[in-house]
Parts: C-alpha cells; structure tokens; sequence
DNA sequence: CATGAATGAGTGTTCATTCAT
DNA sequence: AATGAATGAACACTCATTCAT
C-alpha cells in the first residue's frame, strides 16, 4: 500500500513540478523580455521561446495572454504578502515599534529589489481592477494576522476595520515611495524612517 | 501693427481652440470606449469614429496611440492637481485640520466621482513610468504650495522635504482608498475621517 | 443640374466600381488557387496575393473566410441561373422540344466548360445547407420563369408545384452528370440526347 | 494445421473486432461533432476525445484527417448501397413499377432519416472528386445489378450504358430533393409518388 | 499497441499608420 | 487641414501530427 502511494506519487508530482516549472518558466520569461522590450515586447510567441517551451504548451497552462499577465501580478503579491507574513513571524515578539519598522523597510526592500520590475508591473502590464483588489485584500489578510497575533494590543471591532483599512494602504504607498518616488533631497533611509514614524504616530493616535 | 497681431489671433484663436476641441473629444472618446468595452476596445479607428473625427485629423494631433493615452493621464492629473489647488486656495486661512479634513474629502470626492475610470486609468491604461512619476512631481508641488502658503507653520528644509515625501503619498493612498478599496464594514464616511486622522496625526507628531 | 448628377455619378460610380472588381479579383484569386493548390491552399494572405490587393483590403469586403466561399458559390449560382434565362428567352418561341434540349445542353456546357471547378466547388469548398437549399430555390425561380412564360402550357398549381420539383432536380443532375460522372461507354452527344429524352418522357408522361 | 489456423483467427479476431469498433467510433465522433458543432469543430484530439480515445490511436487507423472524412463517406455510400441492393434482393420478383418505387422509398427514407448529417456530408464535409465519382460508380453497380437480375427485361449494351447513367443520378437527385429539398406546398408522399412518375416515366419511353 | 503532452508551422484576423484625394 | 480607404506587418492562437513513455 506504501508502495502504491509511491507510486503513485512518484508519478503524480513529476508531472506537477513540470507544470509548476514551466508556469515560472513562462512568467520568468515575460519579466525578462518586459525589462529588455517593454510592453510591446512581450508576444505569446516570444515568451514561448524565451522560456523554452513550445507556444502550444504556453496555451496549454494559460488560456490566452491576459492570463499570463493576472498570473504574474498574482505571483508578485504573493511575494509581497509571504514576506509581510514572514516578518511578522519573525517579530512576533518584538515591541510595536520594532514590527512596523521591519515591515515598512520589508516592503521597501521587496520594491527597492527589483524597482524596474514593480515600475512595469505598475504602470504598463495591464491588470484588471479585480486584480488591484485582490492585492489589497491580501495585503489586508496579512495584516489582519499581523495584528491578531498581538495579545498586548486590543481593539474594538471598529477599530480593527478602521487600522485595517489605514495602515495596508499607508505602508504599501510609503514603501513603494520610499523606493521609487522618492524626492531627490531625501535618502532612502531618510524615507524609510519617516514612512516609520508616520504609522507609528496614526498607530499610536 | 495692432491690425496684424488681431487678424492673426482671430485666425490662430479658432483654429486653436478647434484643437482643443478636437482633442478633448478624443480624449472623451477613448474614456467612453474604455468604460463600454475595455482597453481592448480602445483602437485609433474606434476613437477617431466615437470622436467624430477621421483617424487622419487624430493623428493630426497625437504621434501615435501611446500619446493618446499619455494625454489622457496628463489630463486627469491636472484635474486632480487642480483640485488640490482650488482647496488650498479656498481654505488659506482655515485651520490645519480643516485644511486636510478639506483635501481629503477634495480627493475622495474626486476618485469616487467616477471610480470606473480610475480604476481603468490606473489598472489597464498603459502610462510608462515617466506618467507615473510626473502625477507624483505634479501632486508634490501642489502640496508644497499648500504648505509654503501658510505662515503660521514653518518647517526646516529637511522637515519639508520629508512631509512633501509622506503627506502626498499618505492622501492619494488614502482617498484612492476610501473611494475604491473600502473593507465592507467600514462608511465612506467612516473611511474619510480615518483618513483625515491619520494625516493629521502624522502632521502632529 | 446635369452637372450636378454627373459629377456624383462619377464620383460614386468608381468607387462602386472599385468594389465589385475588387470582389471579383478576389473571387477569381480563390478559382485559381484552387485549382492550383486545392482548398488547402486556399489561405487568406494567398487570397489577397493572388488578387492583387491587401489582406486588409479582403477584409474590407468579406467579413471573415466563410464568406469568400459563400460569394464564391453564389457568384457561381448567379451565372447558371442568368444562362437558364438567356436560354429560356432565347427559345420562348420554340417548341417545347427545342426549349428542353437548350436548357440541358446551356446546363451541360455550364458545367463541362469548367468541370474541374465545378468540381471542386461541389467537393472541397464549404458551403452550408442554406447554400446549397439557395441554389435550388434560385434554379426553380429560374424554371418557374421559364414554364410560365409558355402560353401553350396549362398546368394546374399542384401540377406546376410537382414539374417544378422534378425538374430543376434532374437537369441539374443530368446535366452535371453528363458532364463529369459519364460512363466511358457514353459519349458527351449521347449523354446529352439521354438527359433531354429523359426530361422530356417525364414532362409528357 | 487446421489448429494453425484456429489459432490465429482467434488471435487475429479481437484485434479486427477492435479495429473495426476503434474505427466506428472515431466515424460516430465525427458525425457528433459535425452536428453540434459543425466542420470547423471537428478536430482530430475531440474526435479522439468524444470517440473515447487517445489522438494517437486514431491516428493508428487512419494517416491523416482528410483519411477520416473520406472513411466517413465511404461508410455513408455503402449504406446506401447496401439498402439498395437489399431493396432490389427483396423485389427480385416484383413488378417492375413496384421495385422502382420501392428504390425511390429506400433512398428518400435514406435521405431523410437524418437529413442533417447528409446535408453536412455533402456540403460541408471535404470529399475530394474521386470521392463523389466512387459513390457515384457504386450507385451504378448496385443498379447494374438489379437490372442484370431481372430476366424479363431485355436491354441492348448501348441502351443499358444510357440507362445506367440516366437512373442513378435521377433517382439519387430526386430522392435527396424529396428528403431535402422539398418545395414547401409538395408533401413528402407527393414527392415521392412524383419522384417514381418520372422515374417510370423514362424507364417506359 | 495505446497514450496524450508537446510541438511549432501556419492561419485568420486586427489595427496602427499612411497618403492620395 | 481633413478624410478614410488601403496597407501589410505582426499577432494571438489553433490544431494536425509526432513520439517518448
């Protein structure tokens, strides 16, 4: 029975990590043409080729090329929500300054890494308002467990709504800011400590 | 003399305003088709019909599609900047928090006027980065207008530059929020006055 | 006022007249890749080469690939139906015999002056039911024409209903079968003599 | 020896069985699909899909695409065959009158069992020239037989060439007009009754 | 033999752009 | 200037066919 379960997986996942591969493969390779072409750049059939796979097997994962694109903005807010899930692991017991610090300069760091990228993926790859709103709804999920996880602080009801909707949209435009919009008398250290203080003083209002 | 420069402005005047005529209705063309069938329905031919225009006279007036979206952006960004202006001008001698509570609501006021387009605007329009940079530039100098305008508050070089890098941000995020990503439980009302909170506490601190 | 009516009719004219040779070319395109090719052959892009035109051109008279094929075939329609009437008109004043013996050989010569065509427009080129049930309908109306027009002939409305049922059925029959599906032992004279003995055995009976 | 031989037929037997059910199958898919979706919906993977087998097993039986529509045809001319040969088998004895009528009825009720697929057959269904030259050189047989087996009759070669051509084509033309193309005030029994007319009509003269 | 994922040549079609009128 | 028919490069997408398993 152990066996068949072997086998049976051992069949399975292959084929499943090849889809896996060849999706990454395909979003990777929009990225990549995005940055050297631009918009224009980017047809099914060279996404194909750069990615090394057929165009048929790109239809074959995505159903024609908006697809492609929800898939890449999808995968990009999962980044960005697994990293403020993850900084708040890590800082779960950390003092509230210390928590809004770490994700602030985290969603900096995630804008700032590849800020040619978050540029594109703001402004030229087309996604539709279901997908902005998706993005901020799991912004707001991960900040939901953020401050769950907090026995020191307690809200009402209202309140938790009402942070829930500030400090999401705050952080996010802070950060992307912080990283891309930034003035030319200002450091980006600079930014990051006064996206900071910013929440810090709406949080402690 | 006099003669000259009034036959030449009765000539160039109508021609001139025939222009903005022309490309107002363009402009007004693709919103429509972009509310009624998407980015995708957006082609020059279909612009140029709904406009009542031939393609000819379009390209008469944008170089190619792109300008015709770049314009577009342009134009709703000296709305916005616009507004932003008339609120300061007409709360200069307002306190501080009747001046925020006022840009706020100007905002919301004017992302919630016509959410669809915003959104479409911000979602499927293509506006290279360039766009996006001069709406932030455009919003920062209204701003700073805003703030050199008021003598009662005086800021460091260095202070300025950092709210002129948050307070921009913190509203367009917010009243982009409260009009269009509201969580359910929370009013616009409600969402509005946190937003106001929010930038005032920071002002505060 | 001559004037006037002149000068749109040559402006009109030509551009009416730039349509139907444009069709025609491209119907003529289609003829002759089809014979050259067979119907796989038959690529849009191949059409507009061959035709002398555009692509977008044949776009702009044919909404899509189906109705080069539907023109095609009622282009082909047309022309038998007109050579029935010429045929009926020229014989209105001869005996039955006569009138019969012309339609079957004006139908024979029809389908034998370009048998591979009408081949392969009855084999390889798709033409939906309605296609083919126009076809019939268009030949009848063409017989109906001719019968009537014959004052010697009385027939009664179920009779005329019955002849005009029967006959278009079996000269078109016939007539391409003498063409294109003879017996090797039949000449194209004795083919011909047996279609017009036929018809007319049942016409008396 | 003997055993030799029971061997392998049992051997060979299902494998033929198998073929032939494979090969029915893939027939029965595609008239399906022709129905519900029409030619352009006849892909070979739905084929194999609604046939409930792999591409690759289809293409075991058959080289190519064009291979399944000239299978499909070939299986719709020896039904109509076949009937015919029944038809004249079972009238062997008969008046002549009554076997012609009796043809008319086989081929009508053929026609118009499933009038949608013979339309779809004939009009859609590619079948290149050697395709309607065979059905038409069966037809013949099965009429040369019924002729050949009827001792009362007595014909000259040249006569039976004349009417080998004549009577199939009537007969298959007037039976797919009774099924198919049927003017609106001619009822089915009508048409029929008139189809057997004519035919006798020429058969006596 | 059977399978069906993968292939990629090739297709129909669109649409930004031009330019003769 | 304005027009809009014509252009044709380029694209998204399909599907007959293959072949490793």
């Amino acid at each position: 029975m152990g066996a068949r379960v072997n086998k049976n997986s051992v069949r399975r996942e292959p084929k499943q990590r090849r889809s896996r591969e060849t999706v990454e493969a395909v979003l990777d390779a929009v990225v990549r043409i995005l940055k050297r072409n631009g918009i224009d750049g980017v047809t099914t059939n060279r996404v194909a080729e750069v990615a090394g796979v057929s165009v048929g097997s790109v239809y074959q994962y995505f159903p024609d090329k908006r697809a492609i694109f929800a898939a890449l903005h999808d995968r990009h807010v999962e980044q960005i929500a697994g990293l403020i899930e993850n900084t708040l692991v890590a800082h779960a017991a950390a003092p509230l300054d210390d928590l809004v610090r770490a994700l602030v300069e985290a969603l900096v760091e995630a804008h700032g890494s590849d800020p040619e990228l978050h540029e594109l993926l703001a402004t030229e790859v087309p996604h539709g308002a279901d997908g902005a709103r998706a993005f901020e709804a799991r912004l707001r999920g991960a900040f939901r467990l953020a401050i769950f996880s907090r026995v020191e602080e307690r809200y009402s009801p209202g309140d938790l709504d009402r942070i829930l909707f500030v400090v999401p949209l705050m952080v996010e435009a802070l950060a992307h800011g912080a990283a891309l919009r930034r003035p030319p008398q200002l450091s980006l250290a600079g930014a990051n400590e006064e996206a900071v203080r910013a929440v810090l003083a709406y949080l402690r209002s």
